[in-house]
DNA sequence: GTGTCGGCCGTCTGCCGACAA
DNA sequence: TTGTCGGCAGACGGCCGACAC
């Protein structure tokens, strides 16, 4: 049997199109688009807020630098620490990548002396859905000569059970429609995911970054990043709130940190020139059991040579990417030759002894980019 | 003879893709986009810019007005005298819709007390090149059925005089490419012209708006306000430059105003609650010409019913639409109840009696709106 | 003069089976 | 198991002529 649908049903993808807004994800679909190394700080709780590597997110997704001409913003911290209000999951209109929107109102100085950290606090790992599968499209897949071929794991995993002769798992009818619509070429991945109303949906991970870059022709890249700066700095004058968008797939790191993840590594983490980077991402642990991530993610090491301001003339005493890091392969030039405390964790292995699980370190996406379709299957035939 | 390829030619459009970056584009070819209502000041003139239009045309763009919560800007005047020291053109990587890149750079106090103003400085007339046409796509244009039907008083002002048997001007191969690649739908308009090196480049103005929103996934549009706002406020403390675009497509009024043309009105134009708006747009008076764009525009008469702060809150002593205009026709509700007096312009008419030629005002466009495309024809076959 | 449609042919889409990696 | 391709039938693209408004 295939999943192909007969010749008299008409069946496939239901396009979903939302006007000019984009639409609020579920929980389940947003984070197994995002993949399981995505996490976000809990609605409710307290995170820093760090203008530096919010500016570096508008960098990459611009694909400008700001100028040296940006004012300096002397009243603005370089790390806020804020209550979150609300964080809602998105999917861009226009190339299905998964977002989030996060309203934060920075403490008022009575709040910051009262501080005392709730376990909650520290971030939950996101949950990630079992009934879904991903799969990297091949060049066939894509093609408009054949359908999409699916993985016998998944196809069990995810779909009802083959009856009669089972050959093969084929999606035909339908699916080259999606392919053009969505503009899907081989190296993209989709994910194909049940939500908890039987609904099967799409989500995609682009392969290709270029195309996510904003038409600049509305406001200039340097208005952008005294627009962000001036607003944190607004809010954080007048305790109000502000609301920022946080984009996994374009940031190099995320920028909201819960305040306990940050309190802990700030204060327990101690870190000196010299040593060994002995430590590991914890959000990394979850991901041994993603096998299909495995190879998104590579084991480094290196030797921490320094720990100084990124920028000391705009932003001193910041503890955003204050680790300088000698890394010990040959890639390093397209790693980040700096880190920010919480990103690494000590572990306690053996000292100047190189272990093969020593230092897990996030590095950019090597190929496959998240995104989520505003599709849905209503049903597949099966025949 | 058809405007056809011969089946041993391939031929039609060749795409010039470009890589992350907008083209700078030919003056001519910018303003037969733009249409002959859009005029750009002069680089190296001075102008007067309004913040309060910058953020107009930044919520047009994003479809979000500003919150109520954004700061006051004490220091930012609502009209800065600038030296434009650049002015380029471009067309939008993804829509092809035209827009202007300006740097701005305010002038300091003795600058302005020593202002005279330079008849250039009125703001030159936009060129409008002559060996060009435009046509609004029909459904059969843009059908995949067919081809393109060239407009024949078109095809002979532009392309070169048919032979031997003249049944119909058609262009067939090379057209549904450019259709689909371009996403062109019937109602979108099409630009034919040369340019200076004989070489035939093809503009869009689309009708439908929606499109342009930009994916609002980068940063939240309370924070683009406060940009433009602080930026201008940055330039304007320190005397530097900043930079705008300009979108006339998605602005409702210019924000960027020559400084003669400004200064005319301000201390020229006399208006009076109660009086009748005799007065035509100067820009208008190009237009007549222009056959195809007299649908476009629509003759318009009100009284003037007030003159006051269009913001007294944030923008005190604002000439920015500080005009309320009742207008009298029903369909009113589609105008702006207030214009700048730059828009007006005394006609010495018979007062209280209202004539046919009374008030022109630019209204929003109804159906088609301007474009690019980042192709060019190199050559058409004839057979 | 120009928008639209019927007719006709060539190309491409898309479903299936087969085969190899 | 699954990526790819040959084969084939049907759909669609696209060029021309005709006709109506």
């Amino acid at each position: 049997m295939r999943l192909s649908s007969s010749s008299s049903t008409t069946t496939g993808f239901n396009a979903q199109p939302e006007e000019g807004e984009t639409k609020c994800l579920n929980s389940e679909l947003w984070h197994a688009c995002a993949g399981p190394l995505v996490a976000l700080p809990q609605m409710g709780s307290r995170v820093v807020y760090f203008p530096q590597g919010h500016s570096e997110q508008v960098t990459a997704s611009t694909n400008k630098e700001a100028d040296s001409t940006i004012p300096n913003y002397p009243g603005l911290q370089p790390q806020l620490i804020c209550q979150l209000h609300h964080v809602t999951m998105h999917a861009d209109i226009e190339t299905d990548e998964v977002y989030a929107q996060m309203t934060l109102q920075p403490l008022n100085a009575q709040e910051q002396k009262d501080l005392c950290l709730l376990p909650s606090e520290l971030g939950t790992a996101s949950k990630q859905p079992t009934n879904y599968f991903c799969k990297t499209l091949t060049a066939s897949d894509t093609s408009t000569h054949g359908g999409f071929s699916v993985p016998r794991r998944a196809a069990e995993k995810v779909f009802p059970p083959l009856v009669g002769q089972p050959k093969r798992h084929l999606l035909t009818t339908g699916w080259s429609v999606f392919v053009s619509a969505k503009r899907l070429a081989a190296g993209d991945a989709v994910i194909f995911i049940w939500n908890e109303n039987n609904q099967l949906f799409l989500g995609i991970r682009r392969a290709n970054r270029p195309q996510t870059f904003m038409p600049s022709s509305v406001l200039s890249s340097d208005s952008m990043h005294i627009g962000l700066l001036a607003a944190a700095a607004h809010a954080a004058a007048t305790n109000s709130r502000f609301t920022v968008f946080y984009n996994p797939r374009a940031s190099p790191t995320e920028f909201v940190i819960p305040l306990a993840k940050y309190a802990k590594a700030a204060y327990h983490t101690r870190v000196s020139v010299g040593m060994r980077l002995d430590a590991a991402l914890s959000s990394l642990k979850l991901l041994i059991s993603e096998e299909e991530y495995n190879m998104l993610w590579t084991w480094y090491m290196g030797t921490i040579t320094g720990i100084s301001d990124l920028d000391p003339v705009r932003w001193p005493n910041s503890h955003w990417r204050s680790v300088k890091v000698g890394w010990d392969e040959s890639t390093a030039g397209e790693r980040q030759p700096r880190v920010s405390l919480w990103e690494i964790e000590p572990l306690m292995t053996f000292p100047m002894y190189p272990s093969p699980f020593s230092l897990r370190l996030k590095r950019p996406w090597p190929s496959g980019l998240p995104s989520f379709p505003d599709q849905g299957i209503q049903s597949l035939n099966f025949q």
